[in-house]
DNA sequence: TTGTAGGCGTTATCAG
DNA sequence: CTGATAACGCCTACAA
């Protein structure tokens, strides 16, 4: 009887198993795969020797008898900030409850993203990809499809692709409507595009015009300035706005790190918060809660666990025609805003 | 005949290449595996038909039949910082020149970390690991063992494993010896702690206190303040030794980006840099040189080879007892530090 | 309910 | 130098 090859330590096998357990093979396979018809005698005895053994299936034979990995992956920029921080919380979860591995790859530069998917692809362990906020190119795509990946997008969309979006032009709208609601009329909107990786409006602009619009309200292109997802981009861009000749009453924020950016030029320049100026975010990250923040929250949960459900759609094969999920988000009144809201102090708070 | 199984395209396998090129499928195996004895016109023939099917080995079969998965990972925090980008650069061009594939693991918080070593130990589809800085626990590393995965330490150590590491304690001594050849007396130092993730000293205090010693003068504790590897961190530091009643006359930060940040705090407060101040640095960032700062650069592209070959050396199994290897950086002597130094400028250039 | 055998795609061994 | 052939470890018909 030979070693079990380089791997370091002698591998158990699933016939070492069988032995220990007294019955064959295949049945300690059944067992393994919650597959049917065991008898609960046996499927005790198994058990036992499984864990006796400390026995793990092999990856590379199951891979190569199943036609799959049992491996998907998930590209993530910005692992850092809430938003796909959240959204990763629910796919690993929801990847859990399945018999799938996931393996996260974290893309924090413009750079690594190629080099990711490009690894991603090239190698040919992984039977499928979740992306976050990231499109990929053609090129991208081909290569991918080439490679008969499965790829599923979560928070982005493509004609050809499945995925989950978010329907983020709503989210805007409602932040907006709920300020014109509150009788302001010259709204700033402090952008950021769909790409991370980018600057510019993304679809909130769109939200933001038809609030607008709904009011019979006209756009004031320099109410609108784009940023990307950052504290220090929202500080800058209020900066300008209070520059203004005629400064705005309100500003809608496309993220939560630009509100809070916003509100701290916002106070810096001596003025308050809601009384001079309302603002509202999006994301409604934890901080939001603490600063009272007015925010857009959106269902990172739901997001990351029907990304999951997608792909393990795709991945058993049943559907060829892509699947595309829409969801809205939720407008989360608090103080920012000053909008009318009920304040829940315990009594003995009070001043 | 079957489909090949859901991978979506069906696969080319080595049989097909085989049966277009007119050869036995061992032929097509031994010619792609470089493997020995096969007619210049038979290899031809197979590296023809292979093109024209575009062949990919399939991974799984390939793994399941070596016992090896042929793939490895490398875990590296801070994909943005100077250091570990060399490093990982070499490491990626070093695998790229074996037969192996790389996965990086980009760790950018702590609680990655963990996450990472453990879906990277328990999927069982690398053979090795590499990590750049970081020292797995004694927890972590039964678990490593325990999967046979191959483990070498890049710029770490330990006593059981193979692993390059850099001298630190010598090039904080060369650091410091330069300035106190200059007949610095007042030193201060700026640390920072081998775990990319701790505040502290490492083994760059070691270095710092032999130089003294060798000049017989003592450490004044004042003078040492603990850091991390950030610009900030080098500012806050500076700030507060230019707070000192008796000011150091140099200082030698521990990276690079702390100097930096130290020479932002020297030059606000009015102060020059060598003349009142001379600073060091460690690492050699590209800014560096155009900053003309004086500084200490490390191995990092023989790093990365070395540990390359390390883990190639543990994966083949020659040899039991772990090797390790002790590099040492070098002084860049700049501007920065006062000290004599010929600049090569064009002549036109000079004022 | 359970054991047995065949084969997934590759590579190593053994004849020729 | 090359072609068959037998594993690698697992899963799934099929037979019992």
């Amino acid at each position: 009887m030979q070693l079990g090859a380089s791997g370091g330590i002698s591998r158990v096998t699933i016939q070492d198993v069988a032995g220990r357990a007294g019955v064959g093979a295949g049945t300690v396979s059944r067992v393994l795969n919650a597959n049917a018809n065991v008898s609960e005698r046996t499927r005790r005895r198994v058990e036992a020797a499984n864990d006796e053994l400390g026995y793990k299936p092999d990856v590379a034979a199951r891979a190569l008898r199943r036609g799959r990995t049992g491996t998907i992956g998930a590209v993530v920029p910005f692992f850092t900030k809430h938003f796909y921080v959240e959204v990763l919380r629910a796919v690993a979860r929801a990847t859990a409850a399945t018999d799938l591995s996931l393996i996260v790859f974290d893309i924090e530069r413009r750079e690594e993203r190629e080099r990711a998917l490009g690894q991603v692809t090239a190698h040919g362990f992984l039977d499928g990809l979740l992306t976050v906020s990231l499109v990929p190119n053609d090129a991208e795509l081909r290569a991918i499809a080439a490679s008969g990946l499965q790829l599923v997008l979560i928070d982005g969309s493509h004609p050809a692709l499945s995925g989950v979006e978010v329907d983020h032009a709503h989210g805007a709208y409602l932040a907006v409507r709920h300020l014109v609601q509150l009788g302001h009329r010259r709204i700033a909107l402090i952008g950021r595009p769909d790409d991370p990786f980018e600057r510019g409006f993304g679809p909130r602009l769109e939200g933001y015009r038809r609030a607008l619009a709904d009011a019979n309200l006209d756009v004031d292109s320099s109410l609108l300035i784009a940023g990307e997802y950052s504290r220090e981009s929202g500080r800058q861009a209020m900066e300008g706005l209070l520059t203004l000749a005629e400064r705005p009453t309100a500003v809608f924020a496309a993220s939560d790190l630009q509100a809070i950016g916003a509100m701290e030029a916002i106070r810096e320049a001596g003025l308050r918060v809601p009384e001079d100026l309302a603002v509202v975010g999006y994301n409604d990250i934890e901080l939001a809660e603490y600063l009272g923040l007015t925010t857009v929250r959106l269902p990172t949960a739901t997001m990351g666990e029907i990304g999951v459900r997608l792909l393990c759609e795709s991945l058993a094969g049943d559907q060829v025609t892509p699947r595309r999920v829409r969801l809205r988000g939720e407008l989360v009144v608090r103080r920012t805003s000053g909008g009318p809201l009920v304040v829940d102090l315990p009594p003995g708070d009070l001043p």
